[in-house]
DNA sequence: CTATTATTTCGATTATACTAGAAGTATTTA
DNA sequence: TAAATACTTCTAGTATAATCGAAATAATAG
C-alpha cells in the first residue's frame, strides 16, 4: 500500500463522526446496516451521514449495495486490516511494547 | 482508548507529510533522529516541519529530548499499536480476510 | 397514480488545516 | 563577543472539510 492512499484512508477514519460509523459497521458485522439505522443510531442528520459515507466509501472502506429501498452498508475488513497493517509495516524489530518488554524481562529472570 | 482520541491520532496520521514523517521515524527506531535530518532527508521545509511535529507530539506520537543543539525526535511505539490496536478492536470475529479465508476452505477441503 | 419511505443533492455557513518565507531565539563553537 | 548551527514563532495566503436544513430524487406499496 502507497503511503498517500494509506494517508487518505487515515484521515479519512481520523474524523470522529466518520469513526463512529466505522466502529457501528464493524459491529454490524459483513451482512451490515442500512443507511437508516446507522442514521438513527447515532443520531447523525441524514444529509450529513451521506456526506460520510461517501468519503469512506470513496477510499474504499465501505460497501454498499441496494435491497429494495435500503441501502445495506458494510465495512471492507481487508482495507480496514490493509490500513492496520501499513501502521505497524516496518517497525516490527521494534515493535514490543513497554508493558510486553516488562514481562519478558520478567520471564527471563 | 476512547473513540475521540483515537479519530485524533488517526487524523494526525492522516497528513502524508506527516505519515512519511512517521514512517521515517519508525525506520529510524527508538534511539530516533535529530529534527534536522529529518528535513533534511524528506525535504521539508523547516516552519513546516516544526508545525507538523508539533501535531504529532500533541497526540503522543512523537518523543523528543534534546542533546546540544539537536533535538531528536522518536516514534510512540505504543501510541501507534494503541491505535492499530483500536482499530481491529471489536472486529475480531470478523476479521478474517477474504485471502485467509480462501485458505481456510483450501485447507478444509 | 398517489403516498410513503429512504436516501441524496444543493447551498450556505463556519471552522480548521496546510504551507512556507521571514524573522526570532537559543545554544554552541571559534 | 562574534558567527554558525538548529530549531521555532509569526504571519498570512490558500484550500479544504464539517455541518445541516430544505428541496429533490428514487423505489416501492397501496
Amino acid at each position: 500500500m502507497k503511503l498517500e492512499d494509506a494517508a487518505e484512508i487515515l484521515a479519512q477514519l481520523g474524523n470522529p463522526t466518520r469513526l463512529e460509523v466505522v466502529r457501528y459497521l464493524v459491529k454490524a458485522g459483513p451482512s451490515g446496516v442500512p443507511v437508516g439505522s446507522i442514521q438513527k443510531q447515532l443520531k447523525i442528520p441524514a444529509s450529513t451521514l451521506t456526506h460520510h459515507l461517501k468519503h469512506l466509501k470513496g477510499v474504499g472502506l465501505l460497501m454498499q449495495k441496494r435491497e429494495k429501498t435500503n441501502l445495506w452498508c458494510s465495512i471492507n475488513f481487508d482495507r480496514l486490516h490493509e490500513v492496520s497493517d501499513f501502521l505497524l509495516e516496518e517497525c516490527c524489530s521494534f515493535s514490543l511494547r513497554e508493558s510486553d518488554k516488562a514481562k519478558t524481562e520478567r520471564d527471563a529472570a
